[in-house]
DNA sequence: CTTAGAACGTTGCACATGCATCTACATAGG
DNA sequence: CCTATGTAGATGCATGTGCAACGTTCTAAG
């Protein structure tokens, strides 16, 4: 049930983003994790992890944001083997823009797959999995 | 957030079923559309739809679960152009025998994935998009 | 210093997927 | 009957992905 109305919403969100910002929705979760870190960079294997993206699927989705200027290779200075992935200014606009589609698109979506109703009752599932809250019963 | 838990385990959930049964997530999905339908069939069309696959991506999907024996093709009586999927009963064993991995990797990973204080937060924001309860308020 | 092993990122390959297109059949209008 | 339009599935092609293997660099042990 979540998996599926995850699917939907994973889909029209890509849609979405690449038709409004010709962003796919790996790009956009690079760009986020770049820009909500310290001085817009990660190592391309931190980075990889944070987005769930194995490394070699990460090293052509950079490739693809370097080409379009979104973001930038630089070498690490401590360790030869590593670089870091920066996201550029032009990656830091493309992001804000994006990011209303993106969080329109995610409450829209929900609501619009579900349902109030069996959103409600996917709340409580999760709500199950999880136990009962720590400061009750 | 929710976004980047379901796409870690979706992705664990893939590996379990390759590696214990054989069977990709998408895989298990149709077997289970279709184990679940009248008479363990489908029409190609409506599969593709519950199965949120497209249609082409579905043409081979089935391929590849014919080639293995799980799922058969039959033409449709009514109409000429249409086939049904049909799950064989090699298939319905596979599917049993795949069930318990994939339930027991829902609870687990969703739980490993976010954990309990998490899940509760996923809880209240799916509620909260939700809606209050018809019945309160 | 030298060597062995690990870690970082890239590349070759295989594969699943979607889009656009195609063929075959169905249905409506003449 | 014949034609036009629509629908069901399949196929060509391009693309994104992961796994395994590779080269480079770091680290530890002698």
């Amino acid at each position: 049930m979540l998996q599926r109305a995850q699917a939907r919403i994973t889909r029209a969100l890509e849609a979405e983003l690449l038709l409004g910002h010709d962003l796919a929705l790996a790009s956009y979760d690079v760009l986020t994790r770049l820009a909500e870190s310290p001085d817009r960079r990660l190592r391309m294997n931190d980075l990889a992890d944070r987005v769930l993206l194995s490394r070699s699927g990460l090293t052509r989705l950079v490739d693809r944001l370097q080409r379009d200027g979104l973001v930038e290779r630089e070498a690490c200075p401590d360790d030869a083997r590593g670089l870091f992935a920066v996201l550029t200014d032009d990656g830091a606009v493309r992001l804000a823009e994006a990011t209303p589609t993106y969080l329109r698109g995610i409450r829209a979506h929900l609501l619009g797959a579900l349902g109030a109703d069996e959103l409600r009752r996917c709340a409580a599932v999760l709500a199950g999995l999880a136990g009962p809250p720590p400061g009750e019963g």
